[in-house]
DNA sequence: GCGTGCTTTGCAAGCGCTTACATTTTGTAG
DNA sequence: CTACAAAATGTAAGCGCTTGCAAAGCACGC
């Protein structure tokens, strides 16, 4: 913080006024004279006053801050969403700390002690199977919580999102329904990632309840990277039968595919047919356009917003959304070669 | 905020010491005995106490803070580098505060002013033309601040980025040099945009330097995003005689650009040789690779934060750096059509 | 026993802001 | 023109923390 920064008391020196009237200039603009608010409004800008965070915090017991802690910043597929909810928040003067775990569990907690430590409200989780600890934290320090990108219903906590599971049965069926009975799954790391393994179990449930044997699907867990998918490419189009579609647990995964199961030599949906998850920018543009589960992600930020704030405003008003995906039809699933 | 948070006097009265005490055993534990250091930090756990981070803010006029605002968040040429700030800052128990521009200069105001009221110790941003008005208030507040993707040498602001000038014409010359005479660039909107704007006109000034007529060479400003691009192709394939070459403002315009010419039923390169410019990762993964400008994004955030950091803790101590692109030759730049 | 210099602790004054309450100004009806 | 309510403004008491300064406790040598 500044030393030479200008306080109230400045304002208020500069404005002929005292203190409390900038105060109320401030947060309650109505309160106060129309005339006065202009000179008083005059002297903030003279003197490029902005009201010091500290006091204001001490004094309110409100911070204004909600925290948000992501999975990973260096990917799209948060940012949307992200850029909405803080869109929304700023809308209402509040401020968005963000950090990011890295898909780490202890790391996710250092970073929710961090927000708390600075202050913050109330926070924005991804996903909701955390450890012990973490929830044995957030519950004692009673901090609002919401969770996005997953739906429980009749959890306590809240949710909004929407049902990985199911969406990934969707998809599935989908993909049965396009006449293949060869199928191989790459997925995202299940591990302490609860969308990835929503995902999976859905499409692993359709495919059974379709009357497929599970056995004979090949499941690949696989990072998140182009490259890594490419890798998957390879282990998969060994196999004999060789699966005619592949269901990936995201579109960076898929794109990957795509790409490297065309720079072998394969046509996609000739040979191949592959789904996404999530409709990321790049879905529509890879040649051919990837079938995929459509997230509504922006939406998704603002209601959690929304819900979040009126959580930390009227504790217990929150509410939970559940919020429904569909399939985005494109190019890369066909029906299987002959 | 909360409510039932136990307070510095709460713990005073827990260990039967002074709150002077319990402040000194967390800020400085060798000024305060051992015995003492002990009970305190039993009463510490027990009440499970954390120091109320407006108070601290307050009363020691520091926040441990640093704001960071950087164009958009909904895309990820910034993503990489801000994590890569974010955890060398968090190695130093400092918080990053992200706002996001919207490429908006107005905005960007806004969100400084946030982060500064929230008490960030320093700033780091995106380009370096802002309005007067942003600039001065900076000044004012002498807040150490930090510009990242550009490099001014001789400024007296702190940089740590590349001459996107000298880029843009590195780039625009080895295209030259691939035997291309007839030109298109598809830019981003420069507007308020140094970046965009200092890589077209390195562009344009190399182009002129190999004898080209600049007249002949047509140059779009476009938004950033695939379609948008794709609209640019539609133009510029119209022309005659059509450009052989078409030089991109950055990676996304670029990969929008090829998949419109290809889906158009030109080849990459055959017909139209394609660059771009940032190096994001679908860079190496679109069909052909993108010949483009690598930009050191993750150095750049990591010694951002070591120099921002510097300059915060003594003033004047921080140093611009320059750091150096270089060009990645993958097949979308071949030579022209015989 | 006492003064000396050290370490350990407490006291109290803010840091900049909000807000309940007190006071002044203004508007309006009688 | 007065009386009184309503609107506008001022006063001052904290919010939780740090820190300069003062006081207290201690070990030591004389």
């Amino acid at each position: 913080m500044n030393g030479n920064a200008p306080t109230l008391d400045d304002v208020a020196r500069a404005a002929g006024v005292s203190a409390a009237t900038i105060s109320r200039c401030i947060n309650s603009p109505d309160r106060v004279a129309e005339s006065t608010r202009r000179r008083v409004q005059d002297a903030i800008d003279q003197l490029g006053y902005t009201p010091n965070f500290g006091g204001r915090a001490l004094a309110t017991r409100r911070t204004n801050i909600v925290g948000a802690v992501i999975p990973s910043m260096a990917n799209a597929i948060f940012a949307e969403g992200i850029q909405a909810f803080q869109e929304e928040l700023s809308r209402e003067k509040v401020t968005l700390l963000i950090g990011s775990s890295n898909y780490d569990p202890d790391y996710e907690f250092e970073q929710i002690q961090t927000l708390i430590s600075h202050g913050a409200d109330g926070l924005l989780l991804v996903g909701s199977n955390r450890p012990e600890r973490t929830q044995r934290f957030l519950d004692a320090r009673r901090i609002p919580t919401l969770n996005v990108w997953c739906y429980q219903p009749g959890s306590d906590q809240l949710f909004v999102g929407f049902d990985n599971c199911r969406a990934g049965a969707d998809i599935a069926r989908l993909v049965i329904e396009s006449g293949h009975r060869n199928l191989a799954i790459v997925s995202g790391i299940c591990e302490g990632n609860d969308r990835a393994a929503d995902r999976l179990a859905g499409m692993r449930q359709a495919i059974g309840a379709e009357g497929i044997d599970l056995s004979q699907v090949t499941v690949l867990q696989t990072k998140y990277s182009f490259e890594h998918a490419a890798r998957a490419v390879d282990t998969i189009i060994a196999q004999s039968p060789r699966p005619t579609a592949i269901l990936a647990g995201n579109d960076v995964l898929a794109v990957g595919l795509i790409e490297r199961a065309r720079s072998l030599g394969f046509s996609v949906p000739g040979d191949l047919s592959v789904t996404g998850f999530d409709d990321i920018s790049v879905a529509q543009f890879v040649e051919p356009g990837l079938t995929t589960v459509r997230v509504p992600q922006v939406q998704m930020g603002q209601r959690a917003a929304e819900e979040l704030l009126a959580e930390i405003r009227h504790p217990g008003s929150g509410k939970s959304v559940e919020m429904l995906t569909h399939i985005i039809r494109r190019g890369s699933l066909g029906p299987p070669p002959a």
